[in-house]
RNA sequence: GGGCCGUUAGCUCAGCUGGUAGAGCAGCAGACUCUUAAUCUGCGGGUCGCAGGUUCGAUCCCUGCACGGCUCACCA
């Protein structure tokens, strides 16, 4: 209320802050204590918040927070005028100021700017958190992302970072002649991925849409169109739990390399994640929670069936029909960590239960896990020799962070993969392949033999920020509304 | 969805065995022309998340709800 006040009063005398358009903002606060030795004595011209004011009499020391860190601001009534320091006295923790003055360090050192003049350029209205202690509580944190950049520097710099990381992985496959390119959000069939969607409508067409839950099938269809080569880098909408690793919006990259394979994409994978890791972090070599991660390509690749022999001591390679693998899943106690009963399982369902029971905890340092069976991965082209597998991988750090295959460009095959994920509908897994019949039309036309994978892009920035939870990564985490 | 924990001043947090609340910072008034968590003096500040219940009396005990955190399940 006091503040509102003192607004008023500066309302009413004609000085009103908000009335004021614009500032001519010379230097950054990192500049100046970069610069220093050119900058000292020279004139600036600076703006940014009030952080703190140490008021010692006839002279004041100010904390002014940019874009890029703190720079320290001194006034005195001497440089002032006895009216203007007056005025500033008046000022708040946390108004917007400009100040214009030069660059000197104090007897202890501090470089600071000696102002000249100084304008209040914005009247904050409410207080900041406390100083020292900052903004704690994570659900402030999130819901005010705001009070969480000006308080927290660290959280200033993970953003930074994010947008460094998305450049770099950009830089890279721009620089290999990949195409960027946009496809819908809003579908009438949400496919490309097992995952439930979320649900809206078009008032315009009376219909029932879907938001995406991946960008494949689309950017096939743009391999088909003659393109070779595309990516899209943007938000997916999963309609599935959150935790600290999932918010129902995140930022996936899907890219499409005409006449590579799944081997293509192994190169690429780990060389984007190690191109990202030495721009933004110098190294490819990043502590994650404690523990180094080893991004420099190449990665270990382990067969899936490897994975579960050397981790879970089940050897798969023996088994050869869905009989035995029940008999298997049984023997061994697998049948409590199936998604459907265990009569509905193949051999795919219960030797991917297997790997992740067993192995997926397992993988700390990158690895690519590859070979995936052909029941569990309906989009991709079979390996030569072998239909009951797949020429895919995943790539995990600790967790999956991507997932990539040889695309399965055979429309017949295509449909019949599609038919049986629609019974897999009917039986009630409500997160079996939509069918999408244009994109078997299209592959009807021809596709190349292609090579695409996805990555989840805000988990590898979890790992290049070391971030803890994806809500540190993303400004604006999903939240419940706060009841009134 | 289950389990555990939390919600007290603008912020960070105390609050004993049930007797209607405290500190620091922020704010307000004042002193100080090199401070940097400035310092010093004084002052104001609360629907103790919400709704019930038990009790002479509830921030405290009980129940429900809301929101959040952790965790398990779920999440190719």
């Amino acid at each position: 209320m006091v503040r509102r006040e003192k607004l008023a009063r500066l309302q009413a005398e004609g000085r009103d802050p908000f009335a004021i358009v614009t500032w001519k903002q010379t230097h950054h606060s990192v500049e100046i204590k970069q610069g220093f030795e050119a900058l000292e004595n020279k004139d600036v011209s600076v703006a940014g918040r009030v952080m703190s004011f140490r008021d010692i009499g006839k002279a004041a020391f100010i904390d002014l927070q940019d874009r890029d860190g703190r720079v320290q601001v001194y006034l005195n009534s001497e440089a002032l005028g006895d009216e203007a320091y007056a005025h500033v006295k008046t000022w708040d923790l946390g108004d917007i100021i400009g100040v214009e003055g030069y660059v000197f360090k104090t007897r202890r050192g501090e470089i600071s700017v000696h102002a000249r003049r100084m304008v209040l350029l914005t009247k904050a209205i409410e207080p900041l958190p406390e100083k020292f202690h900052g903004l704690k509580d994570p659900e402030q944190r999130y819901r005010r992302r705001y009070l969480d950049l000006v308080m927290n520097p660290q959280v200033m710099d993970t953003f930074k970072k994010r947008t460094q990381i998305i450049r770099a992985v950009r830089e890279y496959l721009d620089a290999r002649e990949y195409i960027e390119v946009e496809t819908p959000v809003l579908g009438t069939i949400a496919s490309g991925a097992a995952a439930r969607p979320f649900v809206t409508k078009s008032n315009a067409l009376n219909l029932q849409l879907y938001l995406r839950i991946a960008t494949e099938l689309y950017l096939k269809r743009c391999i088909v169109g003659g393109m070779e080569r595309v990516y899209e880098m943007g938000k997916d909408f999963r309609n599935e739990g959150i935790d600290i690793r999932h918010n129902p919006e995140f930022t996936m990259i899907e890219l499409y390399q005409a006449y590579a394979d799944y081997n293509d994409m192994m190169e690429l994978c780990e060389n984007i994640c190690a191109y990202a890791a030495q721009k933004v972090c110098g190294t490819t070599t990043v502590t994650y929670q404690g523990t180094e991660l080893r991004f420099a390509a190449p990665w270990r690749r382990l067969t899936m069936v490897d994975a579960v022999k050397e981790y879970g001591n089940i050897d798969f390679s023996l088994v050869k029909t869905d009989e035995e693998a029940r008999a298997l899943a049984t023997e061994k106690g697998l049948t409590e960590d199936l998604k459907k009963k265990l009569k509905d399982c193949n051999k795919g369902d219960i030797l991917n239960a297997a790997f992740e029971k067993y192995a997926e905890k397992e993988l700390i340092q990158p690895t690519f896990i590859i070979d995936y069976p052909a029941d569990i991965s309906p989009l991709t082209k079979q390996k030569p020799g072998d239909p009951s597998m797949t020429e895919r991988f995943e790539a995990f750090i600790g967790r999956e962070i991507a997932n990539a295959y040889s695309e399965l460009n055979d429309p017949i095959v295509q449909n019949d993969r599609f038919q049986q994920q629609a019974k897999e509908r009917e039986l009630g897994d409500d997160e079996a392949y939509m069918f999408d019949a244009d994109f078997v039309s299209s592959l009807e036309v021809g596709m190349p033999p292609t090579g695409g994978m996805g990555i989840g892009i805000d988990r590898l920035i979890m790992f290049l920020t070391d971030a803890y939870s994806i809500r540190d990564i993303i400004l604006f985490p999903t939240m419940k509304p706060v009841n009134q």
